[in-house]
RNA sequence: GCCGCAGUGGUGAAAUUGGUAGACACGCUAGACUUAGGAUCUAGUGCCUUUGGCGUGGGGGUUCAAGUCCCUCCUGCGGCACCA
C-alpha cells in the first residue's frame, strides 16, 4: 500500500472535528498547561509558509503535552479589527466586518488543513461584542482607579476622592502627570469640573492634552511603538507632532513593576532586554537651580551629579513654560522666533539633523548652587519636553551632546574628570563613567562612583534636590480617529467623561454611511446617527486601538463564554496563566508591554490570580522568500537566457512564480502558461548533467505578493501531505532564527515519511509482528526516545527530525516490523505528523486517538553499552580509539590504556606526566 | 553612538558541564536495478602538496584539551537612539 497522504489528511481531520478530540474541559483532575500563539491579524493575503512556523511549534508541544497526561489549553482566535480591512472599506464601502468575515473563514481553511488541534469551541475574535464587551469594562475599571505609590498596587478613586477631601494632596502618594499642591479646602471649595480635572491627573484612564504622533495619511493618532523612524509602521506614512485631546493609559506607573518581574520570566534574554531599553529606568538626581533676579528656579534631572562644578550653560526644551518665564525682553524675539521654528519641524525633520545643534540664549541666569557662579540659560531643541523635567545642566567636557552645543555657540568647557581619553576635552568629551573628580572643591580626587553618591548626599543634606529615577517608557494614547475599533463606554454629561455601567455594555459599534472623517474633521463615528445616551448625551466618537483586543484575550480563552465575567474566578484559579507563549519578536514594544500592564491591573483588582501574563516565550523567527529570477534578452522581449549563461548577452533579471521553479530550474511549459505575454517564449538553455536545462537566478527577500515568491502553505500539503510540510518547516533550523524559506530539501522528510510508512507494510499488505524485539531494536527506539522528548523539551525540534531520521533509517535496515518497536515510535512521531500517525495508529489496532495515548520515555537500561571506545590522545591529540568495558573504573581504564600496546609504542622514550580519564568521553595523556 | 545576539563544508545546519568538529538533510560523484528515470537501493563526499598535515570570521591568551572560556579586532543581524 502507497503512503497515500492526501486521503490520510482528510480522513484524520475529519475525525478530530467529529469527535472533538481536542475539546479540553475547565473541570479537570489533571494538571493543567496552556500553550498559547500569538493570535493573527486575518489579512486578506491568507497564511504563507512564515506564518504557520510558530503554530507548528506550540502544537508540536501542546500535543506532546497532552501525551504527557496535561489537560492543555491551547486555543486559537483573531485580532480582527484593524486598519486594512477599514482602509479597504474606505476605498470599496463594504463593510469591514464583512471583509473581515471572509478573510476569516479562509484563514480558518488553511489553518485546519494543516492539522492544528486547537479547541475551536473557545474561539474568540476581538471584533465580537461579546468579547469587546469585557474590553471596554477593563478601560471603564480604568478610569475608575488610580495607582497608589505606597501600596504599589492601582486603588479605587474613591480611596483618592477621601485622601482629598481631608488632606488635601498633602502626604498624597499617588502616580500622576503633574505634581499637584492642593489644599484640603482648595478641593472642597472646588466645582465638579475642577475636581474632575484633578482626579484626571491620577486615573489610571484619563483625558489628556498631549503631544501625538499625528498621521495626516491615516487620519489618526499612532502609539509610540506604532511609529518607526518618524514614519508609521503601517503604511510608512509621514508622522507629525500635534497637541491633541486624547484617552491615554497611565502605563508609566507600572515601569517599576514591569521592569522588576522581567528577570523571573523564562523569555529570551534578547525579549528581555528589548523590554528593559523600553522602560529605559535611569537613576539620578533631580537638582534645583534658581534663576538669577527672579524669585523661582527651576528643576533638572541629571545622571552625573559628580559633574556638577563642570557646568557652563543651563538649556530648556522648545516646550518647556520656563522659557517663557525667564526669557529678558531684549532676547523675547529671538526666542519667540525660534519657538515657532522648532514647532514647524516634524519630528522626522528633527531626527534627520542629528548633528547640527540648534539653540538661542534666553537672557537669563541660574545660580550654580555650590559655586553661586552664574550660568547662561539657553534653549535648545536636542533637550526633550517629554522626559525628565525638561530642562538640564549642561556639562560639555563630559556629555557629547553637550560639547556639541558649546562648540556651535562657542560656551565655555571645563573638565572636571580625569582619565585616560580625558586629555582634550576642549575637542572632544569625556563621556566615560570612570575617572577621577579634579577642579570639584569637596569631590577633588573622588573616584566617579564615589563622587555621585557624595554628591547626591550633599544634595539632600543642603535641600536643593532628592535622589531620583526616571523611566523612558511614556503613557499609552489609546484613542483613534478610526471606525474599525472598539467604540468608549464613554459619554460625555457637561463636558465630563462618565463610564457606562457595565451591565450597558457593550456599547456596540454603530453604522455609519461612509468610513471616512466627518466635513469638519471629527471620526468617522462622528456619522453615526442618535450616537448617544437616551438621555442625549454625547458619545466618545474615537475608537481604541489594535493593541485593546490583544491585552487580554489569554484571559478569555480560559472561560469564553461567561457573560457575567471576562474570566471566572474558578476559571482563572485552574488555569492561571500562559505556560509557553509562542510568537514573532516584532511585539517586544507592544503588544507585550501593553498586555502585561493590563493584566497587571487585574491583578490589582483582584479579578485575576497572576501578574504575569506569559511564564515563558518563545519566539520564532520570521521565513523570508526565496525569489527566483528569468533573464529576458533587452532586444529580444521573447527569448529567456538561462543563469549561466547570462552575462554573455544583455539581460534583464524578472521575478518568476517560485511555484513553476524546481531546484531553481524553470518549468518551461508551466512558465509559457504562466502569463500570456510569456506564451511564445523562447529558451536560451544551458547544459547540466548531459541535460539541456533553463537554470534560473535566485535571490532572499522579504516573501510578498509582488516578488512572485510566496509559497502557499496548502500547496506544500497537498503536494506531500500536510504532516511532510509540518516536519519540513522544523527542520528548516533553528526556531528561533530567520531563514529563507527554501522547498529544495523537502523532498529528504518525504522520504523519510515513505520509509516510516513502510516499516508497517510489505507490498500491499500490512506486515507487522508480535515478536519479542531485539537488544538491538530497543536500543534504536528508546535512543530515539530519548533525544526526541529531550529536543521537545528544548524546543529543538530541527534535531528531534533528525533523531527520527537515524531511527527509521537503522529500523529500515534491521527489517524491524515489531509492534513493541513501533508502537512507541508511532506516539514520539505524533506531536510532529499527528495525521500519519494517527493513520499508523489505527493500522497497529487502536481504537482511540493516538493523541490521547500515553507518552513513552526512555528506558536507560536499553541504551548502556557494555563497551565503550575511548578516544586515546596524547598532548590533547587524537591517536587511536580503543574498546573497554563500560563499567571500568577510571583508574581500571587508566592502567589498561598505559598497558595497551599502541601506547607503549607511542610512550617510547617519553615520559607520564599526568593521565586524564573522563567517563565515558576521553583519555587524555599527557607526556614530557 | 549605546545595548543585545550571531559568524562552523558547495547549501540548511549538528555538537550537556571545555573532551573524537561537521550528526541529520539537500546537493554532488560513482555504482546497482531498469525500456526509461526527476523512482528505488548501495558506496563516497571539510580542505590540502594524503604513511602526513590543516581546519569552526582574523589575531592573541588560559588549559593536558577550546566551535565552546578570556582579551582584541573585523563582519552581519536585531533593538534603542539627542532619554541628560
Amino acid at each position: 500500500m502507497t503512503y497515500n497522504f492526501q486521503e490520510i489528511d482528510k480522513k484524520w481531520q475529519k475525525y478530530w472535528a467529529d469527535n472533538q478530540t481536542f475539546k479540553t474541559d475547565n473541570d479537570s483532575t489533571l494538571p493543567k498547561y496552556y500553550v498559547l500563539d500569538m493570535f493573527p491579524y486575518p489579512s486578506g493575503a491568507g497564511l504563507h509558509v512564515g506564518h504557520p512556523l510558530g503554530y507548528i511549534a506550540s502544537d508540536i508541544y501542546a500535543r506532546y503535552k497532552r501525551n504527557k497526561g496535561f489537560n492543555v489549553l491551547h486555543p486559537m482566535g483573531y485580532d480582527a479589527f484593524g486598519l486594512p480591512a477599514e482602509q479597504y472599506a474606505i476605498q470599496t464601502g463594504t463593510h469591514p466586518a464583512v471583509t473581515t468575515e471572509e478573510n476569516l473563514v479562509r484563514y480558518r481553511e488553511q489553518l485546519d488543513t494543516i492539522g492544528f488541534s486547537f479547541d475551536w469551541n473557545r474561539e474568540v475574535k476581538t471584533c465580537d461584542p461579546k468579547y469587546y464587551k469585557w474590553t471596554q469594562w477593563a478601560f471603564t475599571e480604568m478610569f475608575k482607579h488610580y495607582y497608589d505609590t505606597d501600596s504599589d498596587k492601582a486603588e479605587p478613586i474613591s480611596k483618592l476622592e477621601a485622601h482629598l477631601e481631608s488632606k488635601g494632596t498633602e502626604g498624597l502618594n499617588a502616580w500622576g502627570s503633574n505634581e499637584l499642591s492642593l489644599s484640603a479646602d482648595e478641593w472642597k471649595a472646588m466645582d465638579a469640573n475642577q475636581r474632575e480635572e484633578v482626579l484626571q491627573n491620577y486615573r489610571i484612564a484619563y483625558l489628556d492634552e498631549v503631544p501625538v504622533n499625528w498621521c495626516p495619511a491615516l487620519g489618526t493618532v499612532l502609539a509610540n511603538d506604532e511609529v518607526k523612524d518618524g514614519l508609521s509602521e503601517r503604511g510608512g506614512h509621514p508622522v507629525e507632532q500635534k497637541v491633541m485631546k486624547q484617552w491615554c493609559l497611565r502605563v508609566s506607573a507600572y515601569s517599576q513593576r514591569l521592569l522588576d518581574r522581567l528577570d523571573d520570566l523564562e523569555w529570551s534574554d534578547s525579549m528581555k532586554e528589548i523590554q528593559r531599553n523600553w522602560i529605559g529606568r535611569s537613576e539620578g538626581a533631580q537638582v534645583h537651580f534658581k534663576v538669577k533676579e527672579h524669585d523661582f528656579g527651576f528643576d533638572i534631572f541629571t545622571t552625573r551629579p559628580d559633574t556638577m562644578f563642570g557646568v557652563t550653560f543651563m538649556v530648556l526644551a522648545p516646550e518647556s513654560d520656563y522659557v517663557a518665564q525667564v526669557t529678558s525682553d531684549d532676547q523675547k524675539g529671538t526666542v519667540e522666533k525660534y519657538l515657532e521654528d522648532c514647532k514647524k519641524k516634524s519630528q522626522r525633520d528633527r531626527m534627520m539633523e542629528t548633528k547640527t545643534m540648534t539653540g538661542v540664549f534666553t537672557g537669563a541666569y541660574c545660580v550654580h548652587p555650590f559655586t553661586g557662579k552664574e550660568i547662561p540659560i539657553w534653549v535648545g531643541d536636542y533637550v526633550l519636553g517629554g522626559y525628565g523635567t525638561g530642562a538640564i545642566m549642561a556639562v560639555p567636557a563630559h556629555d557629547s551632546r553637550d560639547h556639541a552645543f558649546a562648540k556651535t555657540f562657542d560656551l565655555p568647557i571645563i573638565p572636571v574628570i580625569e582619565g585616560e581619553g580625558a586629555e582634550n576635552v576642549q575637542e572632544e568629551s569625556y563621556d566615560a563613567k570612570s575617572g577621577k573628580c579634579i577642579n570639584s572643591d569637596f569631590l577633588n580626587g573622588l573616584e566617579v562612583k564615589d563622587a555621585i553618591k557624595k554628591m547626591n548626599d550633599e544634595v539632600e543634606k543642603r535641600g536643593l534636590g532628592i535622589k531620583k529615577i526616571n523611566y523612558r517608557l511614556r503613557d499609552a494614547i489609546f484613542s483613534r480617529q478610526r471606525y474599525w475599533g472598539e467604540p468608549f463606554p464613554v459619554y460625555y454629561k457637561e463636558g465630563r467623561p462618565q463610564m457606562l455601567d457595565v451591565k450597558d455594555l457593550p456599547l456596540e459599534l454603530p453604522e455609519v454611511d461612509k468610513y471616512l472623517p466627518t466635513e469638519d474633521g471629527e471620526p468617522p463615528l462622528g456619522r453615526a446617527t442618535g450616537w448617544q445616551t437616551e438621555e442625549g448625551h454625547p458619545y466618545e466618537l474615537s475608537t481604541m486601538p489594535g493593541f485593546a483586543g490583544s491585552s487580554a484575550y489569554f484571559l478569555r480563552y480560559m472561560d469564553p463564554h461567561n457573560d457575567e465575567a471576562l474570566v471566572s474566578k474558578e476559571a482563572n484559579s485552574y488555569w492561571k496563566n500562559v505556560d509557553l507563549y509562542v510568537g514573532g519578536p516584532e511585539h517586544g514594544t507592544g503588544h507585550l508591554i501593553y498586555s502585561r500592564f493590563w493584566n497587571k491591573f487585574l491583578y490589582d483588582l483582584g479579578v485575576i490570580c497572576e501578574d504575569e501574563p506569559f511564564k515563558k516565550m518563545v519566539n520564532q523567527g520570521m521565513i523570508q522568500g526565496r525569489s527566483n529570477f528569468v533573464y529576458r534578452l533587452k532586444d529580444d522581449q521573447k527569448t529567456f537566457v538561462s543563469e549561466g549563461l547570462k552575462d554573455k548577452y544583455d539581460t534583464q533579471a524578472i521575478h518568476v512564480d517560485v511555484n513553476i521553479v524546481s531546484n531553481d530550474i524553470l518549468d518551461v511549459e508551466a512558465f509559457k502558461n504562466w502569463r500570456p505575454e510569456f506564451k511564445d517564449a523562447k529558451f536560451i538553455l544551458e547544459e547540466e548533467g548531459g541535460e539541456q536545462i533553463y537554470k534560473c537566478g535566485w535571490a532572499i527577500e522579504k516573501m510578498s505578493k509582488s516578488k512572485y515568491n510566496v509559497v502557499n502553505p496548502d500547496l506544500i500539503a497537498e503536494k506531500y501531505g500536510s504532516d511532510t510540510l509540518r516536519l519540513y518547516e522544523m527542520f528548516l533550523g533553528p526556531l528561533e532564527q530567520s531563514k529563507p524559506w527554501n522547498t529544495n530539501g523537502i523532498e529528504g522528510v518525504f522520504r523519510f515519511m515513505v520509509k516510516m510508512w513502510n516499516l508497517f507494510h510489505k507490498g500491499d499488505d500490512v506486515n507487522l509482528s508480535d515478536d519479542k524485539a531485539t537488544p538491538e531494536e530497543l536500543k534504536v527506539l528508546h535512543t530515539c526516545l530519548k533525544k526526541v522528548t529531550e529536543d521537545i523539551e528544548n524546543f529543538s525540534f530541527n534535531t528531534s527530525v533528525a533523531a527520527f531520521m537515524i531511527a527509521v533509517n537503522d529500523l529500515s535496515k534491521l527489517k524491524c516490523n515489531k509492534r513493541e518497536v513501533l508502537e512507541p515510535l508511532v506516539i514520539a512521531l505524533s506531536p510532529f505528523a499527528p495525521h500519519t500517525a494517527e493513520e499508523l495508529w489505527s493500522i497497529l489496532g487502536h481504537s482511540e486517538s493516538v493523541a490521547k495515548a500515553s507518552w513513552v520515555d526512555a528506558n536507560e537500561s536499553y541504551l548502556v553499552e557494555s563497551n565503550f571506545n575511548y578516544p586515546v590522545s596524547f598532548n590533547g591529540k587524537m591517536r587511536f580509539l580503543l574498546e573497554l568495558p563500560i563499567d571500568m573504573s577510571k583508574d581500571e581504564v587508566e592502567k589498561a590504556v598505559l598497558e595497551n600496546e599502541k601506547s607503549q609504542k607511542w610512550l617510547e622514550g617519553k615520559s607520564v606526566k599526568k593521565v586524564i580519564v573522563v567517563p565515558k568521553k576521553i583519555v587524555n595523556i599527557v607526556v614530557g
